[in-house]
DNA sequence: TTCAAATGTGAGGAATTGCTCACATTATAG
DNA sequence: CTATAATGTGAGCAATTCCTCACATTTGAA
């Protein structure tokens, strides 16, 4: 139930309190990682980070606040991946689909268990005016793809589209698959089929669970 | 010296044992689905249950042990409604494909919120043997449907249907969206595209976002 | 009736944890 | 150099929460 503001508290100013604000996240996204957001406590933070807790406090203003900063960074590369997926090479329905879901796929396989704990953790989060404008930005790059075809309705697809590949990739690293290709390529058929551009000559990928 | 084992956790005998472990299990019920797993605490649960906490650890080994057994009944249900799915009927894969995404589809129908909120629980708790019997068994009657058809590799196709189902279910009940037919038909358009099985006289449905 | 087993009670122990605050140290402007 | 701002420290408060335990009450069989 997300409903109190979350802002940094304090902007680092000199070099020394910038790699502590570095410093935190990245003992909070190697504790996210390991021991999932159970794990994840502000003394444990502060102590792997080798920072006070009272340090820790002066940047962020809440434990969630530490969540949100990682999960507005994932996001942002995410949306970066999107957008040159979007407008790189051919435009027609098919390849640009393939490069989006690609896209969408990578930004599971640099840190999975990192961006599994984080996307898990986002429904208790309250998000901020620049996590939801990222929401929308990701959420419009689909739309906009779809829209220069001919569909009934490209904003129905588009979500449709986010969850399937969603929920296969979720699955799949939950799964302990890494064969991002394999894996690629089984999303790409249903999102395709979805769109009712079946894929016939695509052979069907063998097993890996 | 009457010194029995006391097992961890007690079969209630009398029917107002009973009766206290339906409570429990109503108020946990309840309380996820309104204020989700973080609101989840025994004191609460008992409180709501009209009973002292005292008996609900009679009862209950542990706070996951309430969260298991409601997972438990969860899955039994979705079970039987596959199973109901996979044999009646015609056996032609795309309409039993149908039928068994239309049953996953129903096992979130009747309580959405409280479906969400077990099933993100589920990766916390160290399930029991039962429930493991039950996601193998869930498993088992996707391989076998499809097994009955052409398919490179149908345990692969299970478990990447069974993905594709769960995430844009998820995705579509946390969005708020309460129309199954429209719902059930967009996955079985995703699903039949993995198949190779295109269903280009469907109509697309409208947006209901 | 009698009594042991079954069931019910709830105060509180013990552990965890988010976060504050009074104070120390370091950097920078004037 | 000095004054002020920026940064860093960590003991511990306050709240939460899981769960135990000593005891009370109810039930059912003999």
């Amino acid at each position: 139930m997300p409903s109190a503001p979350i802002s940094p508290r304090k902007t680092p100013r000199q070099a020394r309190a910038r790699a502590t604000v570095a410093a935190i996240e990245e003992a909070a996204a190697h504790i996210l990682t390991h021991g999932g957001v159970d794990a994840l406590t502000t003394n444990l933070v502060a102590a792997r980070a080798g920072v006070s807790i009272g340090s820790l406090y002066q940047y962020f203003p809440t434990k969630e606040a530490i969540l949100a900063e990682l999960l507005r960074k994932l996001r942002r590369e995410h949306l970066h991946d999107l957008e040159r997926a979007a407008q790189q090479g051919g435009d027609d329905l098919r390849s640009t689909t393939t490069r989006m879901i690609r896209a969408s796929i990578a930004h599971h396989t640099e840190a999975p268990e990192l961006a599994r704990a984080l996307e898990a953790a986002e429904s208790h989060l309250p998000l901020d005016a620049e996590s939801e404008a990222l929401k929308t930005q990701i959420s419009a790059i689909w739309t906009a793809t779809l829209s220069t075809h001919a569909l009934p309705d490209p904003s129905q697809a588009a979500f449709d589209l986010a969850a399937l590949t969603h929920g296969m990739v979720t699955r799949a690293v939950q799964a302990g698959e890494r064969d991002w290709d394999n894996l690629a390529a089984r999303v790409t058929r249903a999102a395709l089929g979805y769109l009712h551009l079946c894929t016939q000559d695509d052979h069907q990928p063998t097993q890996q669970p």
